[in-house]
DNA sequence: AGAAGGACCAGTGGTCCGTA
DNA sequence: AGAAGGACCAGTGGTCCGTA
């Protein structure tokens, strides 16, 4: 019942970090490529070596030295279900067959938060350091309050669409609707979902920490490195293109 | 020209701190020794166990690993000097001889204060996350920039000091006065910072990190564990011995 | 004995990449 | 191909304890 102006937004929204993604998929092959941030690809790509070797080195060491408990193999009994995909659902749909929708994923944030309060409340109790986000502690003791479907990847994932749900519900909700329309997947969603974002940090002096924090479901999460990186780049840009085309506090062409 | 009402205060100050001094130094031995928090030796005296293990650990596999730079011994010149130890001094005191004062390490939190306020204006000019405490980050920082006097241990070692001189200076500079008169150490009139901060802290409801961080200058200070403790275990005797004298919500006796 | 600080360690934030 | 999450890693907060 609230679908107003939401097509060209979301259309708008698409097209553009569909552009993203390509460039992100091309990789640092040519010279001229885009990136959120000078350098970060580049660095991006010496954390990957790095590992590779770690793990080759990991792997040279563990040659001939135990092989005691070799045989776990097999299919042996109640391994743990991963849990079901999510698809691009519209608000108040639930997810038929083997997957799961959209008010569930933003549902396991509200869950989080609980969490947090019940760990928060524990700490104060005991005298101890109190978190304020949602940290590594708040997931094991989500785990072992029996939550196991919870875990830290897939929230971080993704904050950024819990974030654009909590700031501005509205478009959210019209991103879903028109993602889901085109058939898109959760992937194309979650990525689309950046761009709203942006938009809002621009309108509020691109400082997306303290729009965060201004948020009391917001607050507890993290920003993710991706959305900082997108509101800086978009910062820079739009001053550069605002001073060649008005300024004077830029060097003369 | 401010010294009213010192003496019984830092007196009192005193004889307390000293008997939780000489319960510490007698250690874990008996029943009945008194604990900050309950299990709280008997934990720290577990990690102590296990860093022993793996010194042990460590060393074991260091025989007939390689001894390719085992010749850096003798006296080959320029080792850094430590920093002169503090000593008490009275506000605005220069202390004499092979020493530091009280007003020289008050100095090293504000120019912590300083490297925090660069690093932040780095970080933000970069869209990068930003610290709002002397991280790691910080004391890296500072190193870098030339001040090799600064490092985390020492800092954090003398933070509840730095905060009785933040948030009650008339007592702070009482405190240094009397310890001075008495030719305390150092030692002694860092472990008497502890309660008159606890009794700030008991005026105003026991939330030591609410306290900390409403002062603009002691926010960017993570709370000492050991204050976090004392109060904890103050508020709880507070509270007991509150509820037994007028009480009606503890079991009747 | 008293004190300064190098260096260690457990557990963190962040996310890659082997898995289904 | 698209997605969920175990498990890894660099760098953190915290402070011990070998050193001067």
């Amino acid at each position: 019942d609230t679908t107003n102006a939401l097509d060209a937004l979301s259309q708008e929204g698409l097209s553009q970090e569909q552009v993203l993604q390509e460039k992100e998929a091309a990789g640092s092959g040519g010279g001229g490529t885009w990136e959120a941030v000078p350098g970060a690809a580049a660095a991006a790509e010496k954390k990957k070596q790095r590992r590779k070797v770690q793990r080759k080195l990991v792997d040279v060491n563990n040659i001939d030295d135990e092989n005691e408990d070799d045989d776990n193999g097999g299919s042996g009994g109640t391994e743990r279900q991963r849990e079901h995909p999510f698809i691009v659902t519209e608000p108040g749909e639930v997810a038929r067959g083997k997957k799961n929708g959209l008010d569930y994923l933003f549902h396991l944030y509200e869950q989080c938060r609980d969490f947090l309060i019940q760990v928060q409340n524990i700490a104060k109790e005991r005298g101890e350091k109190c978190p304020t986000k949602v940290t590594n502690q708040v997931f094991r003791y989500a785990k072992k309050a029996g939550a196991s479907y919870i875990n830290k990847p897939k929230m971080r994932h993704y904050v950024h669409c819990y974030a654009l749900h909590c700031l501005d519900e509205e478009a959210s909700n019209a991103l879903r609707k028109a993602f889901k329309e085109r058939g898109e997947n959760v992937g194309a969603w979650r990525q689309a979902c950046y761009k709203p974002l942006v938009a809002i940090a621009a309108r509020q002096g691109w400082d997306i920490d303290t729009i965060f924090n201004a948020h009391p479901r917001l607050a507890i999460w993290y920003v993710p490195t991706k959305l900082r990186q997108l509101c800086h780049a978009e910062r820079n840009t739009a001053a550069a293109s605002s001073s060649a085309s008005g300024g004077g506090d830029q060097l003369p062409f």
